[in-house]
DNA sequence: GAGTGGTCTAGACCACGTG
DNA sequence: ACGTGGTCTAGACCACTCA
């Protein structure tokens, strides 16, 4: 692990364990350089990324504040249920409904970057935690991509780390999140009524070279889940946030 | 401006004009230096920002390239609808609904870190784009921000750029975000049946040094807009992106 | 005014991808 | 093998906060 890693890692670890309070100071960069053998470079870095995850609060001449604590030490666990609800100690679960090689309809095929005539594969799956339902997935991948997925269990575990496994490139993801009414598959799926209000995530991921390599809709129940958004100004950070709001009706 | 915002301000223009086309590779660090006559830091610090907001891929041994176009060069506008609108080129609006200096009630006293018999400023407006109504928004200040709000017309623009310009800090969001059903004042509000799905985002707002400044609570009609989030895995950049998802049921 | 973080430089080494 | 980005150092200056 890098050095600004580790910086990062022990002291969300020290938030985390309450060695770090709300509200507290943390050491000043100086200090950190002394305690982990390193120039302040680094130590900045990791100050960085914990001001972007909004567990500290950082300033020009003000010292760094622990804002709060973390939920768990998991980070960019949004693009795995799996991991996600792991990290929560609770229990992940699928059931696959179908998992199939077809043409995708145009808008799909658009969106994947594909031709109209080229197949992609299919998957849709409940995801529950402790045996509830709580979101229904409806995955569709490239076709190369798609076809490893027949060579495991979609139900045994996470597909993402399967495909990182065997070398495929996920690294970004773009999520458009709205609200929609539960159809009648939605409704059946995650047991509530026809209509029922789902926070509805379409998901769009790229490998590192930027091909798009699955699209995505999400539906989740929103008495179940939440997703949560931390942001800073973008002031001195050197990353900002990455989040972004936009209209649906065509803003460009 | 500072030397690396100079730099990535200028790229994602480029980017944004289409000097630089998705798909084409960014010069390399070591141009990029003798072209802003700067060294590698500050340039490093503004491609990883913009790989952060998704607009650039990078990648160790690997040119950077462009991956899409940003929407437009606002970033943080996520806590400022009129910024958001204006920035698409369209004309934002509001509607007070009410104004007023109140106890609130327990949970949001909580969440403002006051006690019980504390008071609080609501706000309750109807905010629209081109005079469609998109939002409606129920906000509750602390008192000795809210009470800046009476001095001034609501209706007349961004509130937060208001407070921003009266020394008010807001430098933290964290945003929850579900779905729910219309209830009889937002079906009223925007103009749709009691029952239909709507966005919902709960907001907390904090100042640099920490204090909860505001609770919200906007909700949107999602056939006239969406919230996207763009992220990348942790890997190499300085700041990963602040996105976590969370289950509504008390997980913590 | 003292101390802090924010910024920048110049140089170095390493890990990785591409040709 | 080469060039790339990723990382790190040592030192410097500035802007800001706080006592």
């Amino acid at each position: 692990m890098s050095l600004h890693e580790t910086v990062r890692t022990t002291l969300r670890d020290r938030i985390l364990s309450g060695a770090l309070p709300v509200g507290a100071a943390l050491p000043t960069t100086a200090e950190l350089s002394v305690e982990f053998g390193a120039s302040r470079g680094p130590v900045r870095q990791a100050l960085a990324a914990l001001a972007t995850e909004g567990l500290i609060s950082t300033g020009q001449g003000r010292v760094p504040t622990v804002m709060r604590a973390p939920f768990a030490h998991a980070i960019d666990d949004f693009f795995s249920f799996s991991a996600w609800v792991t990290a929560m100690g609770r229990v992940p679960g699928q059931r696959t409904i179908e998992l199939a090689l077809r043409r995708p309809p145009a808008s799909v095929a658009a969106a994947l970057g594909v031709g109209g005539d080229t197949r992609a594969v299919d998957l849709v799956r409940v995801r529950s935690i402790d045996d509830e339902p709580v979101m229904i997935e409806r995955s569709t991948f490239v076709e190369h991509v798609g076809r490893l997925i027949f060579d495991f269990d979609p139900d045994a575990g996470s597909v993402f780390t399967a495909l990182l496994d065997r070398g495929v490139s996920l690294e970004h993801g773009e999520h458009t999140i709205n609200a929609v009414a539960a159809n009648d598959q939605d409704a059946a799926a995650l047991d509530v009524a026809v209509g029922t209000p789902l926070l509805r995530v379409h998901r769009l991921t790229r490998s590192a070279a930027g091909e798009v390599i699955e699209v995505a809709d999400d539906r989740y129940r929103p008495d179940r889940a939440s997703l949560i958004v931390h942001n800073s100004r973008t002031r001195t950070a050197p990353a900002p946030s990455a989040v972004r709001r936009t209209t649906t009706e065509g803003s460009r």
